[in-house]
DNA sequence: CATATATTAGAACAAATGTTCGAAATAAAT
DNA sequence: ATTTATTTCGAACATTTGTTCTAATATATG
């Protein structure tokens, strides 16, 4: 089976959506790919619909949507240092916002900058921006985000020793801390991002 | 002059775009704010592109876009194994796509997916993402990506020890390699993308 | 080579869609 | 109240567009 003409009409619908802000005709596209007959285009687009690749409402024009396409975007809030007393996300401790790919979006989604370097051998590094599932909560082995005594945020492993909880450091020169009623799970760490 | 309307045309035409992807039709938009002819819901359209909050290509269904929608992101290709003697950027090795915000945008970036842990002292792990500007020559102490035999891409520290200069891994285990001949810089490496 | 499968082409059709024009209705201004 | 501007309507028209069917061509398979 030869993908190639219809790797080129998925990626030049994807291209058109991001770049016109609009899917393109069938004609549209035939042309663009050099497919003599409309029917053609149809023969590859009702594959790539068979494959989940794309959608599209029968009998409305320039309806295709790539269903893996990333062009909508949702920005989550960045946040920094914790302010005494405020609460996680309030706007006082906003610093920035990050954009994720709306298919991975919730509205559990946060970030945090991430000080300091107790993450380091788990290649999370100073300055480093994590986001955050609050609607996760991390379970053993899992990276998570958690709150300690209502001001100051942290990412750590979280691991079970005998029959306690520890927030877990990746680096040698810091200890792990017992996780007590000061440590609050916040959620899950689930992407990072870096500037270099 | 009476907004209402107007108001109502442009918001549902931002709420259809973000929520299915593509433009309504005229009389899509006719029904939903309860016009009775395609002519008025015009009438508010022109005004709406008049006041440069709409545009659309003349005589093609569905291509209204909302001007304050417009996507701030750009997709750059993801590179995963090179074929032998293709070209770095050609169809056959790019695997995926990967969004940066527009304002970080050029030409000439593209991503690589790591492959191996020689940079994992750099925080740089197996089936991470970084994106790359080939218009930025790496320099040393920058992290960089190079071809090696027009065959490999290898993502290293750059350095010079002596009068010559290395490919640097970040990793003991692994040795510097002299640059030579056979080793063509790409680009320098700009940021970082992973999944937890 | 013969057969099956995948791909492309062509044409014709029906439906969706944007466009235009004049007139009617409504609201605003004088 | 009269005039003016704004908004809506209706209908007709020209294109654009998706759909379908059949046949031709290429590509793979045994």
């Amino acid at each position: 089976m030869k993908l190639n003409k219809q790797n080129e009409i998925l990626t030049f619908i994807q291209h058109k959506i991001e770049n016109e802000g609009y899917s393109p005709s069938i004609r549209e596209i035939a042309e663009k790919v050099n497919l003599k007959s409309t029917s053609s285009v149809q023969y590859h687009l009702d594959n790539l619909i068979k494959k989940g690749l794309l959608s599209k409402k029968p009998n409305q024009s320039r309806t295709l949507t790539s269903n893996k396409l990333i062009s909508t975007f949702k920005s989550v809030p960045i946040v920094g240092e914790i302010a005494a007393g405020a609460p996680l996300l309030a706007e006082e401790n906003k610093i920035g916002e990050i954009s994720v790919p709306q298919d991975k979006f919730s509205e559990n989604l946060f970030a945090l900058k991430i000080n300091g370097d107790s993450m380091i051998d788990a290649g999370i590094f100073h300055e480093d921006i994590v986001v955050i599932d609050k609607g996760v909560e991390p379970k053993n082995g899992d990276i998570g985000a958690f709150m300690i005594n209502e001001t100051e945020a942290t990412v750590k492993y979280l691991d079970t020793i005998g029959n306690k909880r520890y927030l877990v450091p990746a680096n040698k020169i810091y200890e792990n801390q017992e996780i007590t009623s000061n440590v609050q799970p916040i959620g899950k760490v689930v992407s990072l991002f870096r500037d270099i």
